[in-house]
DNA sequence: TTTGATGCAAATGGTTTGCATCGGG
DNA sequence: CCCGATGCAAACCATTTGCATCAAA
């Protein structure tokens, strides 16, 4: 992980390299599979007995995102939620990824798949629009909610 | 319009059909091409000589929704739009269609393409996730900008 | 007439900001 | 040392909610 702190500390140009915004880069790191939110990201820090105030992370996720480290989603639960930008996979486009959201039981999953360079190019072309990214959610049952109550209002964990 | 708005109060079941529900439709359908706010709403409604609460647009815009009227949309400027679903092109599924979200100018383009069926198969089969629906979201520069200050910050209509 | 709908104002909750202080480079 | 970064509390602002009143069916 070190490794990759230093990394990332690299991007940070003339932005000063605070404790505070490394903790929140560890965070990330050590929780890469979810989509951290301000209030989470201040909830682990204290579990991890680190001193960060709202604001900080507030004004940090900001800096992070500027700086390509973080992307923002919003996944309609009323908060802005980041992931880490992939760093590693060097050359590979880095927007290409993909979330499920079970509109059951809450949980998002992530996709891989890329055929959207397909439909990119077709974009470009018919419209003259120039992409620079793009964000795709698919909303449906996740296979554990599918057989089971399939329908209802979603509870959102 | 009013056939429209006919068909839509058939969508009412138990709702009642009040004047303020009526004239959310109306704005929505005067004003197809944009992306409405409750606050847009709220100051289109004032506009247009009619009488109708802040809190009665939010409430009503959740009903809609519910009732598969409208479909609410996040742009990531910090309120949520809604549009009209299409009731329309009768059978086409009617969530194919995406936006193209300018960062120059803030400028929503809408695209129509579809190539969407064939990646929502592959996913379903490999993810064993059943989607219902999807949202897609192209980031770049529109036409009109693509050319002249290609980059800096948006503005945000 | 009945019960859901409205409007106002107050409450909520995520996010931002002013300002004095702190500390990274 | 200097200026950007932090923390706190107050400010903001979109959205929600309590409650008395109103009106669609």
């Amino acid at each position: 992980m070190e490794k990759k702190i230093t990394a990332m500390k690299s991007q940070f140009k003339d932005h000063r390299f605070t404790p505070q915004r490394r903790l929140v880069l560890e965070l990330f790191l050590e929780n890469r599979e979810q989509h951290l939110s301000a209030e989470e990201l201040y909830q682990k820090s204290r579990e991890k007995g680190e001193e960060i105030g709202l604001a900080t992370i507030y004004r940090t996720l900001e800096l992070l995102e500027e700086l390509g480290l973080l992307q923002k989603m919003n996944f309609g639960d009323g908060r802005s939620r980041y992931e880490l930008v992939a760093m590693d996979k060097p050359d590979r486009h880095q927007h290409h990824h993909h979330h499920l959201i079970c509109l059951e039981c809450g949980r998002i999953l992530e996709v891989e798949e890329d055929l959207l360079t397909r439909l990119e190019k077709v974009v470009e072309e018919k419209h003259g629009f120039q992409i620079v990214n793009h964000y795709l959610q698919f909303f449906g049952y996740c296979p554990d909610c599918r057989d089971t109550g399939k329908g209802r209002k979603k509870k959102r964990a």
